[in-house]
DNA sequence: CCTATTAGGTCC
DNA sequence: GACCTAATAGGT
């Protein structure tokens, strides 16, 4: 069953249609309570179980004439497993919608002209009758309609520029629209109206009419963006796929280990800029001639895209599909369709939901920067893509590649300890030498009104006079992270998170990253009324205005974030824009940090390294090693050498001399002694179980505490270590008071025990108690 | 005493 | 999630 109650439930075969006809994995049309439900065959049992206690309904009728394949099931039976969650509500979150629904009329090619029925018709309809369409069904005399039909589900409206619109502030309607598709991104005409209700029709044809929304027909392939970018690529990045002497070395053994068909794990440690996707590309190559698929992933969709633009190059004849989080319904619908049951060799490229696409066949799995927190899924149904791939390689017998200039500490680990064999890139490709980096102290305690020193601002005029490009990464979006009134002294928070509020200049509003409030700005001060406001601090937004004025005028800059690149198909804009030179700088958070190729960039400047490194995250060191790294590998990857620079107010601090020799293996070796010492993973199974309760709840403090000690009884039990539950570093979030229990123990199945112990313990509270093992997001 | 509202359980 | 039932509060 794929939606609400989620159960596995039990149905009697029908007169009207052979047994084959439901084979396990089939979709099909199941009455449930007075309803019709969609739900898979997971299997049928050979003789009945239990004697009847109650009388089984019959199946309806098959949704489709394939079905999954088996493994298919079993896959999310093994995720099901882990999570401890049903069957059902695992294969919904995995399903695209359009395969979910019931909403389908089955039209019947028989005698005279088509039947049509709707789902609903045909439990009306007598066996007899039932009988007759199945023979058509059986004889392939029928099809199943998908009734997306409607405009409303074909039309999709996407905001055609960015904040502040010039819209009226009593406008509030359109206001709100406009504020909804910024956050949401694109959307269905439906979803927009459904959230608007009445009036909402007029609202957004106006907008359509002033040109600030589009209201364009849903396409199958490609969405037009893509496409654009897609048409782009060649004169943008004209790279060549050629290996050289020195990958060659490396590309052996991988292409051995992939023809031997032993569902082995390798990793590729190669330095920034050594041709790692060459590789990638060269053992798709090598798969698709032994009639295997490929499976090609990335951490975030501008990756994803990149390695679809260099397979269009390298591999312009392969069959290749692109899959990830922020294609419409329809298009990801139609890409899973068309692997269902696909035995010729394709290449896919997505993020990690691609993983979930029923392809077949594999023969090599590479997941591109490995060590990229974005791999775990850490809302909804969480998993961790590594885990996922391992599990899908190991049944294929595929050849499963990690690869990363900076791997996971786990995954090096592993490797250490002679679990994977690793393959090392030492040289960069064609000219290009690895930057020289540079730290600069700055100020303690004082803010200053300018984020960038002096030194860092004159290599930046330098650079610029040079003609050649920069990127300044600082990780933090808005104008300013606090605004402080002068009035009463007090800094503007979200009233239910309690965090500080950020001032987005663009939008003109004060914004909590936590939760998405919003107020307008400038407005008087919740406190006292008072109109004077101090931001305080700088984010993305105030640093891109600065350097306007500190560049000459004909040194464009350009930002990336969050923020700048909300409007569908605007960061691959930005990008190519960058790309192109049609600017100098790019200032951006973590998101230009990563797998960019921008061969005229000779500086990277770091404004403020120690964002990542005061992370109350047993991982902060590593986070904030890989990022600097990555960061750095951008510059100089051309003809011209690079530098870094990165801004520091801890110079003090074990992780730069690693940074600034780009030496891996050394701050490796320190990372693992001091995670020894400290009882963090790899050595430990490291666990968080978060706990929350609604601020307005009375009992939650006491039980809370009740649940507590119950824990820690199981815990001494198992011998496992639990520390907490203690108010977790963000305590207020979205109106709920939030704690942590952080668990370490020898394995992971304990871990579920004491979970499942803590969760039947906790029995019927106001408590939401939910498992995070090996937590990525420590707030 | 009757009806409107709601919390809780079941669906095969 | 949708729907049914039992329990409860509030009104006549």
């Amino acid at each position: 069953m794929c939606s609400p109650p989620f159960a596995s439930l039990s149905y009697a075969l029908p007169a009207w249609l052979p047994a084959q006809a439901f084979s396990p994995g089939t979709r099909v049309a199941v009455p449930l309570g007075r309803g019709l439900r969609m739900g898979i065959v997971v299997g049928q049992p050979k003789e009945p179980t239990t004697p009847v206690e109650f009388v089984l309904k019959f199946l309806l009728w098959p949704l489709a004439a394939t079905a999954l394949p088996e493994w298919y099931i079993e896959l999310a039976r093994q995720v099901a497993h882990r999570q401890n969650s049903h069957l059902g509500q695992i294969l919904a979150s995995l399903l695209p919608a359009g395969l979910r629904t019931t909403k389908v009329r089955l039209r019947f090619f028989g005698e005279g002209k088509p039947q049509e029925h709707t789902l609903r018709d045909l439990s009306m309809l007598t066996p007899e009758e039932l009988t007759a369409l199945g023979e058509l069904w059986m004889a392939g005399q029928a099809e199943v309609c998908h009734s997306g039909h409607n405009p409303l589900d074909m039309e999709q409206c996407a905001l055609l520029s960015d904040p502040p619109w010039p819209v009226r502030p009593v406008a509030t309607a359109q206001m709100r629209m406009l504020e909804f598709l910024w956050e949401q991104g694109a959307v269905t005409r439906r979803k927009l109206l459904e959230n608007f209700g009445k009036g909402a029709q007029s609202t957004l044809s106006t907008l359509a009419k002033r040109n600030l929304v589009s209201i364009r027909p849903l396409e199958c392939a490609l969405t037009p963006e893509e496409k654009a970018t897609a048409a782009l690529v060649p004169e943008a990045l004209p790279q060549s796929f050629t290996l050289t002497p020195h990958q060659m070395q490396v590309f052996r053994p991988l292409e051995e280990a992939l023809l031997q068909k032993k569902g082995e794990t390798h990793l590729l440690f190669g330095i920034t800029g050594s041709g790692k996707t060459a590789l990638y590309l060269e053992l798709a190559r090598t798969a698709l001639n032994e009639g295997k698929s490929v499976l090609l992933l990335a951490p975030e969709v501008a990756l994803a895209f990149k390695l679809w633009n260099d397979t269009q190059q390298a591999l312009p004849k392969a069959a290749r599909y692109l899959f990830h989080g922020y294609q419409s319904p329809t298009v990801r619908e139609n890409t899973f369709r068309a692997l269902i049951n696909n035995t010729n060799p394709i290449i896919v490229i997505g993020t990690r939901s691609a993983l979930f696409l029923p392809l077949e066949n594999i023969g090599l799995i590479v997941l591109d920067e490995e060590h990229d927190s974005s791999f775990k899924q850490d809302e909804g149904f969480m998993y961790q893509a590594k885990e996922i791939a391992w599990y899908r390689a190991g049944k294929e017998n595929a050849l499963l590649l990690l690869g990363s200039a900076t791997p996971d500490v786990k995954t090096f680990h592993a490797a250490m300890e002679k679990h994977i064999p690793v393959h090392s890139l030492t040289q960069r490709v064609g000219h290009g030498t690895l930057p020289a980096v540079k730290l600069l102290q700055l100020p303690k305690g004082r803010i200053s009104d300018h984020l960038l020193l002096d030194e860092s601002r004159e290599a930046l005029r330098e650079t610029v006079k040079r003609g050649e490009q920069a990127i300044i990464l600082l990780n933090r979006r808005g104008y300013a992270p606090l605004m402080y009134c002068l009035h009463c002294n007090t800094v503007a928070r979200c009233p239910t998170c309690d965090i500080g509020l950020a001032y987005h200049k663009g939008r003109e509003r004060l914004l909590c990253h936590y939760c998405g409030y919003a107020i307008p700005f400038p407005s008087p001060c919740s406190q006292c009324k008072g109109m004077h406001f101090l931001p305080m601090g700088q984010g993305t937004e105030k640093l891109e205005e600065d350097l306007a004025a500190l560049l000459p005028p004909s040194a464009r800059v350009l930002r990336l974030d969050r923020d700048s690149t909300r409007r569908q198909g605007r960061m691959e804009e930005i990008l190519h824009a960058f790309a192109r030179k049609e600017a100098a700088v790019l200032v951006g958070t973590q998101m230009l940090s990563k797998g960019h190729h921008f061969p005229d960039v000779t500086l990277a400047i770091v404004a403020d390294a120690d964002i990542g490194l005061n992370m109350p995250d047993y991982r902060a060191a590593e986070r904030t090693f890989q990022l600097l790294v990555q960061a750095a590998g951008r510059s100089g990857r051309g003809e011209n050498p690079g530098s870094v620079i990165i801004q520091t107010r801890d110079m003090q601090h074990y992780c730069w001399q690693y940074v600034t020799n780009a030496d891996y293996e050394g701050f490796f070796t320190q990372e693992l002694a001091l995670r020894a010492k400290r009882r963090y993973p790899p050595f430990i199974r490291l666990a968080l179980i978060r706990i929350s309760y609604p601020m307005d709840s009375p009992e939650g403090e006491s039980e809370i505490a009740a649940l507590g000690t119950d824990l820690r009884a199981k815990a001494r039990e198992l011998n496992i270590t639990v520390l907490g539950p203690a108010p977790a570093p963000l305590p207020f979030l979205k109106g709920r008071r939030r704690f942590h229990c952080l668990v370490k123990a020898a394995d992971w199945p304990s871990i579920r025990t004491l979970f499942n112990a803590a969760l039947t313990l906790g029995g019927k509270t106001h408590l939401r108690v939910t498992l995070d093992l090996d937590p990525v997001n420590m707030l």
